[in-house]
DNA sequence: ATGCACACGTA
DNA sequence: CGTACGTGTGCATT
């Protein structure tokens, strides 16, 4: 055996002093705690001791004191910054299993030298690390001791050669030594006048203290003969306090202190809970790695749980999950099929990790969720569904980090764990469901902080958070897709696309791909030579814009639009959803993202619900493969009214807006008659009503006058008058979006009406583009924005009104300003009442908000309902 | 296999 | 040179 001893105390204390102020960035000072990090890395490397154990000095040192009562009198108080890091030394010390010794009034010079005894004793090495020279008297052949000296890594090795080559004295006579010169640092006056050389002379030359008080003469100076004599016995006092203790009634078991080095994975983990960058560096991030032993331990204050994904161990990771019903809060998180745990207590931090497909596993989970043990997660709807799917019921969530991130900063989607990490902890996570239910606790905790700074607590707690478990449901839910339907607009479609394309071939005089924007050009302004052609940086360009407007005089460019309409159709809904269709129950599950869009908005993914067709005829029959799941039941649709505009007219507070929405006016015909003049018994006619139209569109999508002439196929000056109009009859909307602009410059973000903020740095860029494109995007967010929350919000209240009530509804979809439920045909009216009342009174505005219901037996059909049939409170 | 441009569906 | 998305295709790139 090679045995380690280490003074604790002293290696901690040194480097505190020798290195710079470190804090990690939640500001717990590291520097101690870093440093002695790697002087114990180091030690391990270059000593490879077999056995290690750490001394811990621990209360006043009884003996010495009553002995000598100025013993360490001065010392000052440990400051607080290194008070603090003994914690975490204790915890670097439980990761590498290094078994603390301590004893009460005992200091920890004492501990080592009994321990070396005892070793020694045995026939073992040791080799003892110290941050001073005071156990350099029992250095022996078994016995070295290793000092610090500059720095945090220098070490310097003293065996009994080396003791007598820098003192010329035996270990044995260090007492004597340290008594005649006395030591500042712990209080001991020794012999005024008296000092190294001195002491080690008087030695060298009387052999010990005892027999230099017992005969001054020996000194060889009368100045030093008379010093002895005077001072001797405060000598012989401060030597008796310097001899270290090796009788203490210590009894060890070596066995637990044998080391073994820890798992990268426990190291990866508590170097990055220190933000030891430079360690961390060095390790692989852990792959498949346990970060905790198989066993569970018990370990002062700090309790770890089993970590396991083996099989047999569920129900280990179950009676983890059953403690950690007593935490103060807990953090799942879900790596593919392994749900990682971090539980949080009074006493500390721990992790566990498991899979989820268990019974025990889905009971202690239930019983987690009915403590009163606050819930977070990343990613918390992915989290619940997986919880849905094994079983556990009540799952509930009261903070979502990846919500909380995306809050922060819109513009970016954290859709995995290791984003949020990277941008808010600036750290690298391990590929480990335990330490991304780690992280995410820590993720928590700074964003929420974030949060509350910015005054968005309430966005988060009260509407984004709830938000998700509706979600959840939603995509939980589905939708039944009437196949038999599907398959006959599909047909209709085939066969319209097979005609188009023989038709578009017959025109090309040979055939070629339609879809290949490259051929299809060549073969237009190409071959054809169909006049209009525009470039683009890659060919001609065939868009809409272009070939519509050819259509009339070419009608292979109308073939070709044909052609593509349906097989845009056909590709990527009537082909594809069946695909996607649940063959259990029929129904198609779409993903709704809460974190995809910069303005708020949700976006559906796998498939998109929120674009199926509703305008051309072919789209729109697509519509009626959407129904209700039986003839019991209908779909509910229920959509806000021109909820930009109503917010604009809010938000600006424009007069004639607000009344024109008071009165229920058609909104763009008023704006017609405002911006064209129209008196107000005269008609507006079609054209000035779509022109009204598109400038009320544009208005809240930022455009410019070139813009609306683009649109509407006019001249700049037509289109420059009508906007002069417009902001002749609506000053205050002008304003608005100037104080909107200048707002977002001043700064750098844009909010919606319930705090929500997207930042736009480029509002104040020197480039043209730039700032225009930021100018567009500050304009309609607020709008865009602030339609999202209101939706949001009404969202969270229908859902738990229908729980309240206990109707026989669910809601299926939202498209942005649009719901869809399926319904108890029985329970129509009331739903429709409950669904109509939360929309419309999700937030009080200056503008009342209008909510159009609609039913039917599928998403095509669905009509209007009559106000009896949902009539207003 | 991956990424880009284009096209186009929705609000 | 009007906002916000997601998805499909072709085609160039790796």
């Amino acid at each position: 055996m090679s045995l380690m001893l280490l003074d604790t105390y002293g290696l901690v204390y040194r480097a505190f002093f020798a290195l710079p102020g470190l804090t990690t960035s939640g500001g717990q000072p590291i520097n101690a705690v870093y440093g002695f990090t790697m002087m114990l890395n180091k030690l391990i490397e270059d000593e490879r001791p077999t056995h290690i154990i750490a001394a811990f000095d621990k209360g006043m040192p009884a003996d010495r004191v009553a002995l000598f009562a100025q013993y360490k009198a001065q010392r000052q108080l440990m400051p607080d910054e290194l008070r603090g890091q003994f914690p975490l030394v204790r915890r670097i010390l439980e990761t590498h299993g290094i078994p603390i010794v301590e004893m009460e009034g005992q200091e920890a010079d004492d501990v080592i030298a009994t321990l070396a005894r005892q070793a020694e004793e045995a026939g073992e090495q040791t080799v003892v690390v110290t941050g001073d020279l005071d156990l350099l008297q029992i250095v022996d052949d078994r016995t070295t001791l290793l000092t610090t000296r500059r720095g945090i890594t220098e070490l310097g090795r003293y065996d009994p050669a080396a003791v007598r080559a820098r003192f010329g004295l035996e270990p044995a006579q260090l007492p004597d030594y340290r008594g005649l010169k006395g030591d500042p640092s712990d209080n001991l006056p020794g012999i005024p006048g008296v000092g190294e050389k001195t002491a080690s002379k008087l030695l060298q030359a009387a052999g010990s203290l005892d027999a230099l008080v017992a005969n001054p003469a020996l000194a060889g100076s009368p100045k030093l003969e008379k010093l002895i004599e005077q001072y001797g016995e405060q000598a012989c006092l401060c030597r008796t306090v310097s001899i270290v203790r090796r009788d203490l009634p210590l009894t060890v078991d070596w066995e637990g202190s044998r080391y073994s080095a820890p798992s990268e994975g426990e190291l990866y983990r508590i170097y990055s809970e220190l933000e030891f960058k430079t360690l961390l560096a060095k390790l692989q991030p852990p792959s498949d790695l346990p970060l905790f032993d198989k066993e569970t331990r018990l370990t002062g204050e700090y309790r770890s749980y089993v970590s396991s994904v083996d099989p047999p161990e569920f129900a280990a990771l179950a009676r983890g999950l059953r403690a950690a019903a007593g935490a103060q809060r807990i953090a799942l998180t879900l790596r593919d099929d392994t749900i990682g745990v971090s539980a949080q207590a009074a006493t500390g931090t721990s992790f566990t990790r498991g899979a989820l497909a268990h019974s025990e596993v889905r009971d202690a989970l239930a019983g987690l969720f009915a403590s009163p043990t606050r819930a977070g997660a990343y990613d918390a709807k992915r989290v619940l569904r997986a919880l849905h799917e094994a079983g556990v019921e009540h799952a509930r969530f009261d903070d979502d980090a990846m919500i909380a991130a995306h809050l922060l900063d819109p513009s970016r989607g954290f859709a995995d764990i290791e984003d949020a990490a990277a941008v808010f902890l600036g750290a690298q996570l391990p590929d480990d469901a335990a330490a991304h239910a780690d992280a995410t606790f820590q993720l928590i905790e700074r964003l929420r902080g974030r949060l509350e700074e910015r005054g968005q607590l309430r966005l988060y707690e009260e509407l984004e958070v709830p938000l998700a478990p509706v979600l959840a449901k939603m995509e939980a839910v589905g939708i039944t897709i009437d196949a038999r339907e599907l398959a006959r607009v599909g047909e209709e479609a085939d066969a319209a696309a097979a005609r188009l394309q023989a038709r578009v071939h017959d025109f090309a005089g040979e055939p070629f791909n339609i879809g290949s924007p490259q051929q299809l050009g060549k073969i237009l302004f190409g071959k054809l030579q169909i006049p209009g052609g525009k470039k683009t940086k890659t060919g001609w360009a065939t868009g809409v814009e272009i070939l519509a407007g050819l259509a009339r005089e070419y009608p292979i460019c109308a073939l070709v639009l044909e052609w593509r309409e349906v097989t845009k159709l056909k590709n990527t809904y009537i082909d594809v959803i069946p695909q996607l269709v649940d063959p259990r129950d029929g129904r198609l599950r779409t993903e709704f993202n809460q974190t995809a869009t910069a303005t708020g908005r949700l976006s559906s993914t796998n498939p998109n619900l929120q674009n199926i067709p509703v305008r051309g005829e072919l789209g729109r029959r697509i519509r009626r493969a959407f129904v209700a799941k039986n003839e019991e039941y209908v779909l509910l649709a229920a959509d806000y009214s021109q909820i930009e505009l109503r917010l604009m007219a809010h938000l600006s507070g424009d007069e004639a807006m607000r009344e024109a929405f008071a009165e229920s006016q058609d909104i763009h015909d008023f704006t017609a008659r405002q911006i064209f003049n129209v008196p107000s018994d005269g008609e507006v006619d079609p054209n000035q009503r779509r022109m009204a139209k598109s400038v009320n569109f544009g208005l809240f999508y930022g455009m410019s006058e070139f813009g609306l002439a683009q649109r509407l196929e006019i001249g700049r000056a037509e289109a420059k008058e009508i906007m002069t109009a417009y902001f002749a009859r609506f000053p205050s909307v002008r304003a608005y979006i100037e104080r909107t602009l200048e707002e977002g410059r001043r700064n750098g973000y844009v909010t919606t009406i319930l705090g929500r903020r997207r930042y736009m740095p480029d509002l104040i860029s020197g480039n043209y583009m730039l700032r225009g494109a930021a100018e567009r995007e500050a304009t309609n967010a607020p709008l865009q924005g602030s339609a999202a929350d209101l939706m949001k919000l009404a969202m969270v209240r229908i859902d738990r009104a229908l729980e309240e009530a206990e109707y026989d509804a669910t809601m299926l979809l939202q498209i942005h300003d649009e719901l869809i439920f399926e319904v108890h045909k029985n329970q129509l009216s009331e739903v429709a009442r409950l669904v109509r009342i939360s929309m419309e009174e999700a937030i009080t505005l200056s503008v009342p908000l209008e909510v159009t219901l609609k039913s039917g037996r599928n998403w095509y059909d669905v009509e209007r309902m009559g106000d009896e049939a949902a009539a207003r409170v």
